[in-house]
DNA sequence: CATTGCTGTTAGTATATGCTAATTTCAAAC
DNA sequence: GTTTGAAATTAGCATATACTAACAGCAATG
């Protein structure tokens, strides 16, 4: 398992993160999500077949080798655990922390790993709801656009693209739409392409896009239990 | 204030390190320090004299500008609050730190040092006594060189140089030569070019190339108050 | 004063990472 | 089956970072 740079580590797990979504892992995909040339993208995949981290298939679909599979686990893990910590050690707000972590994911040595994830107390979920690699969510969770009018739901996770964007975070904190909190959902409007929640802290309302990213369990009527302690 | 690279941010701290250690700054140390060729060094030192970071003065001293101090203290600012982090908080040996605080350093977004200083309650000396940016040692501080037989001095700081020997560093842990722990000066023998040292964990013996690099204070007979808590 | 030797510099390369513009490929749509 | 459009690729280029080999400059030393 050699030293990768930082800019392999990134290419490793956004397949990785592409993967876990179930979207296709092409690169075109990539370039996008990388904001990169088709070009680059193209020279950087060579060199990481090259190096045997990935490989391509006929239909051009990106797939991780063994290798490049648990390298992209082992960064995954470093960016959960760092988003962990500066939320709940440092108080950085949920919202705020994927930036930062996305720095510190990069220079983190497995000593430093291993006794901060102790430190922590080996915590199974980032602050977003993401699951570390080798732990999985609930099997009844569905998407918030999955979700029935009526349906109390919990959130679970917030889709990892959605992070990305921290206006839109920000707006996600203040709705209160955050792992744990239970909203019920009122209707989906096909004409308006969102849907509308009401929780405690009041009404809100997301657009389809959003929704599809957003990870949640339906909580019973009559069981007001939480899934995520 | 742009954003540098981590091979900038490496000469930057080097020639900070340098300046503070009262060495001349000149591009074969670098080159020694940072185990980089010379043209190498050369061709950076260009580059950076481009971004108005050094200025090389007519003897070929490299010299850092307002902006190149600045930046370069708040790269050893990120470094001594990363140690001092994985030390006390983690529970990483002191002799170990420098390694993985040396990744850490460039990784650290300026919200992340803000709250990990507040975390770690804004401290002003590193696990090996090197003073933050901005604080001092006390005026009395002599090297391990400069203390006469009989003496007992309380270390105060391992000079910086000294820690890129994580084998070295263990050794000085052994013998308990950190700061903070007190020893008597046996005596210096030019023979042997070693000073040899007693402490309540019992004696050693430090070469002079090493005692150079060790700030002690000495500590009046009657007097055995420690200077740093 | 000439030699020795460290230091700095130039020349010539290599690799990783990035770009734009142009071209190829291939599947889906007409 | 031909067209079309997205995706992939190639060509050409730029920059930062690295190296070795060769050479230049200058101070200390004999």
């Amino acid at each position: 398992m050699t030293e990768h740079s930082k800019v392999i580590e990134e290419y490793l797990l956004t397949l990785y993160k592409l993967n876990r979504a179930g979207e296709p892992a092409k690169a075109v995909t990539l370039a996008n999500r990388l904001d990169t040339s088709p070009p680059t993208v193209h020279a950087t995949i060579l060199r990481m077949q090259r190096d045997g981290l990935v490989n391509v298939t006929k239909t051009k679909e990106l797939a991780l080798t063994k290798e490049g599979q648990s390298i992209a686990e082992d960064i995954a893990y470093r960016h959960n655990l760092s988003e962990y910590f500066l939320c709940n050690t440092l108080g950085i707000p949920w919202y705020e922390v994927h930036q930062h972590a996305h720095r510190l994911e990069h220079a983190m040595t497995p000593i430093v790993v291993e006794k901060l994830a102790e430190f922590l107390g080996k915590p199974k979920f980032c602050p977003h709801g993401t699951p570390m690699p080798g732990t999985e969510l609930p099997e009844n969770t569905i998407t918030l656009m999955e979700a029935q009018p009526g349906m109390t739901v919990e959130v679970a996770m917030i889709g990892e693209v959605l992070e990305d964007s921290v206006d839109l975070m920000k707006i996600l904190h203040e709705h209160k739409v955050m792992p744990g909190k239970q909203h019920k959902v009122i209707e989906k409007t096909e004409v308006m392409r969102s849907i509308s929640l009401e929780s405690k802290e009041g009404p809100s309302s997301l657009p389809f896009h959003v929704a599809e990213k957003i990870f949640v369990i339906e909580i019973p009527k009559d069981n007001k239990r939480s899934i995520q302690p």
